[in-house]
DNA sequence: ATCTGTGCAAATAGTTTGCATCCTC
DNA sequence: GAGGATGCAAACTATTTGCACAGAT
C-alpha cells in the first residue's frame, strides 16, 4: 500500500475530515523525497493557509504518518514516515543539502542503549554534520 | 585544566574581552550537569540582558566551548563540551527529563558512516526519545 | 581615550490561536 | 443541517538587531 493510501486510512479512522488543504499537504508529501520544513511547503502550496499546514502537519505527526527531524536551524523539517525505510541525516553544513543514510550497527546499538537505561524508546533522531563531498572539493 | 579555565584562555586568544555578563554565563555553564536552554540561563542570572545570553551563546558555539543540543521542542539546548566526556541525551516525552548517555559501539556505527558517505564528520548529534523508567512505573 | 561588551527596547522569524466562513459528511 | 476544516489576522515565543552607555584595556 502506497503512503498517501495509508495515510488517508488513518485519518479516516481517526476521525478527521478530509479538506483541501489537508490532501494537498499529504499530496506534497507524497512526492517529496527528503524533509521539508513547514514554511516550505506553506510556500509550495498556493492558496493554503499557513496555519492549516501547521494544522496539518500537527494530525500527521500525531498519527506518526510524518516525523519531525531537528535539522538544527531555526526550522524544523518534516518527512513522512515509512517505517520500511527508516533512515537518518547528514547535513551538509556549507550547502545544506540533507542526505539520508541508514545502518544497522547504528540501530542495534540504540537499541542497545534503550535496554540498558530501561527508557522505553519510542522514536530517535540522529543527525551527522559534516561537510559533503562536493562541498570538501569546492574547498580545495 | 579545568573548563573554564580553557574557556576563559580560548576567549581571550580570540580577541574578546571579559564582561561580567560573559563570565556569569561561563560561570553557568561550568557548574552544569547538563544541557541549558537559552531563556534558563536567562532566568537564572540576574542583572544580565537577555541579548547578552544569546551573543555569549554564540560566541562559545563558535569556538567550540559549547554546542547546541536539539533537544526538540521550541526552545535549543545548550552544553558544554567537553571531549573526555562525549555523550549523548535521552528525553523523556512525559516529565521532560534529559538522561546523558554514552555507547561505544554507537560512535563506532557514526565513524563508519562517515567513512562510507565520504562527507567529513565534524559533529553528530543523537537524541532518543521515549519513557523514563519513572514514568513507566507512574503510568502503570 | 578608545573601542568592545552590555542592557534595553524594538524588530524578526517561526509557530499557535481566535474566529467567521466554507465545505464535508 | 451540523460540526469539523480552512483562511485570515492577531497573539505568542524564541531569537536577533540597533543603539546609547558603561566598562575593560
Amino acid at each position: 500500500m502506497t503512503w498517501s493510501a495509508h495515510a488517508s486510512e488513518q485519518l479516516d479512522q481517526a476521525g478527521y475530515r478530509s479538506g483541501s488543504a489537508r490532501r494537498q499537504v499529504v499530496d506534497l508529501f507524497a512526492g517529496a523525497e527528503c524533509a521539508l520544513t513547514a514554511l516550505e511547503i506553506d510556500s509550495r502550496i498556493e492558496s493554503v493557509g499557513r496555519a492549516s499546514v501547521y494544522r496539518t502537519l500537527d494530525q500527521l505527526e500525531r498519527l506518526q504518518l510524518i516525523q519531525r527531524v531537528e535539522i538544527g536551524g531555526d526550522a524544523a523539517g518534516y518527512e513522512r514516515v515509512d517505517p520500511a525505510a527508516h533512515h537518518h541525516h547528514l547535513v551538509c553544513g556549507r550547502c545544506g543539502r540533507l542526505s539520508p543514510f541508514t545502518s544497522d550497527e547504528l540501530e542495534s546499538a540504540i537499541e542497545a542503549v534503550g535496554r540498558h537505561s530501561g527508557f522505553a524508546l519510542a522514536s530517535h533522531d540522529v543527525v551527522l554534520r559534516g561537510t559533503c563531498p562536493e562541498c570538501q572539493a569546492a574547498d580545495a
